[in-house]
DNA sequence: TATATACTGTACTAATTAGTACACATAAAG
DNA sequence: CTTTATGTGTACTAATTAGTACAGTATATA
């Protein structure tokens, strides 16, 4: 049965669904306390510095959801086709087939910017690079591997900015299948 | 010489870079003031319905921007590779390169979203199918040509996330070159 | 059962928010 | 010079903002 109290991680969770709703400087706490159920009380409690706290919090746990969802099995030296279609699927399930928003990209292009290039910016590095070493080992050429990583990375952005602004989730599922087909060694 | 008073046109340019910078839940009337030199009285009177007309200003005047000095050239049946020429050409001036991020994507992935659908999805709607229909008429199968202008809308705003979010506007340049080459009728 | 720790609700403050009212300035047209 | 349009600065209000203080509750461990 779950629990009464909650705890630190389920509040970023649900802070989580509140910037992505209003962004940023959109989520104000009374939005954030009637959005996830939680008081003042606790959130002060879970994030003594108050929104920025938040908004670190929850950058950092999608990035740590990416590192350990999907950079960890890119970065596997045996198996990167293996590697490669595994971020495809976790990609296509994790923004819910173009339903969902990427919270880094959001905060890139919104007020936050400043604020959290730190994160966003080791969030991006992190994903081309990953892919970039993952598409050498399959066979590809330096630069072609950077290219295409970059690419895939930059595709998967603009999907969802596409798919969010026509209201057309098929937008991103139709990013995703052409970008498979320029890595032919994963089909 | 500068007219001392100023004009609507004026003040839409001078408002949409403070949306750029801050997005729209974070500009507050007080930084328009600040940075646009512009009192509440000269806000208010051009924009009598305050910040939400402001934006709707905003977003609307760069939509019909695109639509003058891009989709026209588009849709120009005569010389469709003159029109994509121009549209490369004019998006990498627009955009600076890289430097500066697109008002529409932005508020299409913030707070923004739903009080501005109607513009935001006009204006890649246009987009999309301007240049699908140039596409068409330089040879390219329905299929392609409808996948190629996705393909190129989404990668200019996936390209201007992930410049704004590694501060580095060459992914940009970079991008429109790669998909430049996507279209071999204007090598 | 006692005690410490983790969590939560409520009342509060000081600052900032969007928006209004209106007198005043400027400039063009008669 | 007068009138009319358009544009502008300032003072104001009512609501909302982020953040604080702290008493109280639940839970785990001993």
């Amino acid at each position: 049965m779950p629990r009464e109290v909650a705890e630190r991680r389920d509040a970023i969770a649900a802070v989580a669904e509140v910037f992505r709703e209003h962004g940023y400087a959109g989520s104000s706490l009374a939005a954030i306390t009637q959005q996830t159920g939680l008081g003042k009380g606790s959130l002060y409690h879970f994030f003594p510095n108050g929104k920025q706290e938040m908004a670190e919090a929850v950058l950092e746990d999608v990035s740590r959801w990416f590192e350990e969802h999907v950079f960890t099995a890119l970065r596997d030296a045996g198996a990167p086709v293996r590697g490669i279609e595994h971020m495809f699927e976790a990609v296509e399930a994790y923004f819910q087939s173009g339903e969902r928003i990427c919270l880094l990209g959001a905060f890139a292009l919104g007020d936050g910017q400043e604020a959290f290039e730190g994160v966003i910016d080791g969030y991006f590095s992190a994903w081309t690079e990953a892919l970039s070493a993952a598409l050498l080992r399959t066979g590809f050429t330096p630069p072609k591997a950077a290219e295409t990583a970059e690419e895939a990375v930059v595709g998967i952005q603009g999907a969802l900015v596409l798919a969010r602004a026509r209201q057309d989730p098929q937008v991103f599922t139709r990013t995703l299948e052409r970008l498979r087909r320029r890595i032919p060694t994963i089909q």
